[in-house]
DNA sequence: AAGCGTTACTGTACCGGTACAGAGCACCAC
DNA sequence: GTGGTGCTCTGTACCGGTACAGTAACGCTT
C-alpha cells in the first residue's frame, strides 16, 4: 500500500542511518550489528536485522565501506596482452583458474585489468583494488607503473624479477636445458627449436637471443642453449607468432621442409609441438622415428596427441596458489606493518618423457 | 635528506587537499585539474598537475571517488561454478575473452565474482561494482539473489530468462533441431543423444526433460526432440558430467556398445563428440560411413578432428559483444534515468555440415 | 561502600573525493 | 553606463560507511 515498497525510483535511499532512526539506536550500533556482531546484544541485533530487511537494505555499500576501511576485497590482474589471447591460451586460462579458485577461499575477488584504453580510461590506474598480480607483462609497460606509483601491493608472475617485488616464476631454464639434454642424449646432433617471436610471420633468426621476447621465453632459449652448447650443437631457430594459431604450423613446415632437416625439435610449448607432429605426419615422418619432438607445459593436449608428447611440466596451479598466497602476505605484511615480503620463488619443472622423442635415426 | 622523501611509511597521505594547499588554490580546483581538464585554465592545470607530481600523487583515490561518484569503473559477472571449472572450457574462456574485451573498449574493468564462501565472505554482496552479468547460473542460487537485491543493473547470458531482466541467449532449440533435422534427413532412425548432466557418472535416462539441467542442456534436448518426435524417432539419452574430462568417453562407450548401437549420435558440445569420434574408432567404427556424428558450438577443436565435425556453430563473440553493450545500454538508462532494457534476445545459429555425419548406413 | 572489570551502546571525527550553485571579473554590444 | 555572456575558480554539502575513545550501567570482589 505505501509508496515506499512500490516506487523504487523516487524511494530515497537506504543507509545506516535509515535503520538506525527506525531502530532508535546510534548509527554506530547498525554498523556494529552488520560488521562486528560481538559488540551488541543478540537481541538488539535481530531486531536490527529485522528492521534492516524491512526496508530493504542488503547491507553495507562497497564503495563507503571501501573508502572507510581502506580495503575493496578484490585483488587484481593485469595482463598487458588483450585479455582475448590471454584467454585463448590454456596455459594462462588454467593459472587463471588456479587464482581465482585460490582468491575464493581468501573471500576475494579477481578484477581483470584491460590495458589502458585510447580514451583516457586506465583501469591499472583508476580502479580500486587491495594489490595486485601482474602476469607476463613488460616490467616497463605504463600499466605497470602506474601499479607502482600507487604502491599496490603487488607480485610479479612470470616476468623478469624486478628487486623489492614478489615474483613467483618457474625454472624455465632448467626445464628448457633438460629437455634439450634429453635430445642430446639421445643421439641427436642436427636439433631446431621452434619457439615464440612477436613478428608477423614465421622465420628463421640467427640471434634468438637478440630478439625481444617474454621472460619464459628468454629463458627458454637459455636454456636449450646451455644444453646444446655444451654438447658442441648450433640449433636453428625458428620463431612463430602466437597468433594465428596456423602460424606455428607454417613454422613448423620451415623447419621440416628445408635442406637440413633436423632429427629433433625443440617447442616452446605443446601446442607449438602439436603443429610439429601434425606437420611431420602431413609430410609421411614418422614420430618418433624419424623425427623426436619436444614440448613444454604438459597441456592436457599432451596425451592426446598420437604419440603423446615428450614434455617439460610446470604446475601451473602450485603457481597460482603460490602466486595467492604471495600476496595474500604482502597485503597482511602491510596491513601489519610488518617487512613485505619480496622473494624471488623459482618452481621446479619436470622432464616428461613420452612417445614423441626418441633415439636419432641412424645413418 | 628529508625524512619524507625517505620514510615512505610515515610519509602523511597526499590529497587533492596536499596539493591545493602547495598550489594555493581550493581542493575543488585540483580535482578538476585531474577529472574536469575544460573547468580551469591550461597554465593553472599544469601547474596543478606538476604540483602533484612533485608530492607522488598519483591521481584521485578510486575508493573515494567511486563513493562520490556512485560508479567503479568496473562491472561483475557472476559464473556460480567454481570459476576453475568456468576456465577449462573452451565456451566460457572464449565468452570471457569477448565480454573482456568488449568491456576494455568501454573502459571497464571485469570483476570476476567467486560464489559466495564459507567464511562469511559473499563478493556478490560485498564486492563494488557497476553492474553485472550473470552467465549460466541458477536464477534462484543465493549469488543472484544478493545481486538482486542490490537492484544492480544485471543481465542474464545463457540462462533462463526471466521477465524484467535483460537476456542474452542463443537460439539453441534450434540449432538442436537443425541437428537433428539433419540427421534425420540423412535417413538415420535410431538415433543416440549425448548431453551434459550432474550426475556422478554417465548414464541412460529415461525422462530426460525431467533432468535437472542448465538452461542451454535444456534448450538443445527440446529442440533435438522437437525434430525427432516428429520423425517418430524416440531417441536413448545418456547423460554425461563435464567433469572429469573421461566421463565423457565413458558415456561414449554406453552409447556404441550396447546392443541397440544407433547411427547417428547428437552431441552436447564438441567435445562430447569428440569423445564419441574417439570412442568409435577405437571401436573399429568408421564416422561417419557406420556412425554419425553431430556436435555443438563449433569449437576450434571441431575442424582439428579427423573427420571434421558436423556441428552447429555459435558466435560466441558476437554473443560477449552482444552482452557488453546491453549492459552498457542499462548503465547509460539508468544513469539518464530512461527505462532500462529489458529485451530478451536469442541470437542465431548455423548447422555446419562438415565430414562426421554422413547417409545412414544400409541394412 | 568503594573499587574495578565487563558488557552494551554512542559521539565524533574522519576516509578522499565530486556535484552544484555561485562569485568575481573581463569583454562585448547597445 | 548597463546588462548579458563566458570563463575561471571557490564554498559548501554531501557520498555512506568505519575506527576509536568514550560513557553508563551492572555485577562482583574486598
Amino acid at each position: 500500500m505505501s509508496n515506499a515498497t512500490t516506487l523504487d525510483q523516487t524511494m530515497a535511499r537506504v543507509t545506516l542511518q535509515t535503520i538506525a532512526d527506525k531502530v532508535g539506536v546510534s548509527r554506530m550500533t547498525v554498523s556494529n550489528a552488520f560488521s562486528r556482531p560481538d559488540q551488541l546484544s543478540d537481541e538488539l541485533r535481530t531486531r536490527v536485522l529485522a528492521a534492516a530487511d524491512d526496508l530493504g537494505y542488503v547491507g553495507p555499500d562497497p564503495s563507503a565501506r571501501a573508502l572507510a576501511r581502506g580495503s575493496t576485497g578484490a585483488v587484481g590482474m593485469l595482463l598487458t596482452d588483450s585479455l582475448g589471447e590471454a584467454f585463448t591460451d590454456s596455459v594462462a586460462t588454467t593459472f587463471l583458474a588456479s587464482v581465482a579458485d585460490s582468491l575464493a577461499e581468501a573471500g576475494l575477488a579477481l578484477t581483470l585489468l584491460t590495458p589502458a584504453g585510447t580514451q583516457g580510461n586506465v583501469p591499472a590506474r583508476d580502479v580500486a583494488m587491495d594489490g595486485v598480480l601482474v602476469y607476463v607483462c613488460e616490467p616497463d609497460s605504463p600499466d605497470v607503473e602506474w601499479l607502482r606509483k600507487r604502491r599496490l601491493p603487488l607480485v610479479g608472475v612470470d616476468q623478469t624479477p624486478v628487486l623489492g617485488t614478489a615474483h613467483v616464476n618457474v625454472d624455465d631454464r632448467q626445464g628448457a636445458r633438460a629437455a634439450a639434454q634429453h635430445l642430446v642424449d639421445l643421439g641427436h646432433r642436427r636439433i631446431d627449436i621452434l619457439t615464440l617471436g612477436y613478428a608477423d610471420h614465421s622465420a628463421f633468426v640467427d640471434e634468438p637471443l637478440a630478439e625481444r621476447n617474454n621472460f619464459a621465453g628468454r629463458q627458454r632459449m637459455l636454456g636449450w642453449l646451455d644444453a646444446l652448447t655444451a654438447a658442441g650443437i648450433t640449433p636453428r631457430v625458428v620463431l612463430s607468432p602466437f597468433r594465428p594459431a596456423e602460424a606455428a604450423d607454417e613454422g613448423a613446415r620451415l623447419i621440416l621442409t628445408g635442406p637440413d632437416r633436423p632429427t629433433g625439435v625443440l617447442c616452446f610449448s605443446d601446442v607449438y609441438a602439436a603443429s610439429v607432429v601434425h606437420a611431420a605426419h602431413a609430410l609421411g615422418l614418422r614420430v618418433p622415428d624419424d623425427i623426436s619432438v619436444v614440448g613444454y607445459d604438459d597441456n592436457p593436449l599432451a596425451t592426446r596427441l598420437d604419440p603423446p608428447l615428450t614434455t617439460v611440466r610446470q604446475d601451473i596451479e602450485a603457481k597460482g596458489r603460490l602466486a595467492v598466497a604471495t600476496l595474500t602476505a604482502v597485503l597482511k605484511a602491510r596491513q601489519d606493518g610488518t617487512p613485505e615480503p619480496t622473494d624471488h620463488v623459482s618452481l621446479p619443472v619436470e622432464l616428461v618423457v613420452r612417445g614423441s622423442s626418441g633415439p636419432a635415426p641412424q645413418r
